[in-house]
DNA sequence: ACTCTATTGATAACGAATCTCATTACCGCT
DNA sequence: AGCGGTAATGAGATTCGTTATCAATAGAGT
């Protein structure tokens, strides 16, 4: 059975109280700076947790992994500004029909996508 | 000045040849066994500038960078065999359309986006 | 041919992520 | 409340993709 962990909850808490995407390294930084004692590997476990449910979402950069906590139960995709990491979550219908079909037409069965949008949020262009 | 080498070349075509997206090593690897005596680190830097000059493509998957020779000078996106690596090349202008004036939407600039779909291609849905 | 220097490649170094395993502590049970 | 089984933790070791080093090589203009 699956225990409740107060280590659980701090990467949960920490994840939430982050504006956009981020690592589990400067999550596990943050978390120590904060005075907590988790540990790197129950950082990565939480997180891989938290993805598996549904609670969080996650991303490829760089060759890393970025995690955000994300509404569950709402499939949906990402606007991120890549100088500061501010988020907004983006319902596309139209792209998941798009992605459904496109898979369709060529035959490919089990279809998922990755979409995500790239930009510099107001805060950022405006320097 | 950017010199010509036989190893630029090979990567090139050994590009080419692939059916599907590829790693670095594992393009290493079949050129290893071909004969040639290219370094791994030539390959990792021949890809680099065919990515960058827009001659390649790639994506991340699982933490590793993924290779393919591309038409040039146009921008499309990808529908991958999560099996076998098969792909095929897709326009979808509506996307383009959609992902630029969602990030309008939002005041973002410099819009760019990431755009894949996986499946399984027909060959192995069929096992 | 000569010279300059971009390129190469064996190897070391780096870093994100995972694994190991002894220790800890959550939780159902009495 | 007290036990006991065992899931979870965490410091450190390990894996593995990628990049940095740097002496040797070779492309290309003269
Ligand atoms: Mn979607
Ligand atoms: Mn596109
Ligand atoms: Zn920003
Ligand atoms: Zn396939």
């Amino acid at each position: 059975m699956k225990r409740n962990t107060w280590q659980r909850e701090a990467v949960r808490d920490a994840l939430t109280e982050s504006e956009g995407f981020v690592s589990a390294q400067a999550l596990h930084t943050a978390l120590r700076d904060a005075g907590s004692a988790i540990g790197l590997a129950t950082v990565y476990r939480a997180l891989a947790d938290l993805a598996g449910t549904g609670d969080a979402d996650s991303l490829q950069q760089d060759g890393e992994s970025l995690f955000r906590a994300c509404t569950p139960d709402s499939h949906h995709h990402h606007l991120i500004c890549r100088n500061c990491g501010t988020t907004v979550e983006i319902k596309a219908d139209a792209v998941e029909e798009w992605a459904k079909n496109v898979a369709a037409e060529h035959g490919f069965t089990e279809p998922h996508h990755i979409v995500d949008v790239f930009g510099l949020c107001p805060a950022c262009s405006s320097t």
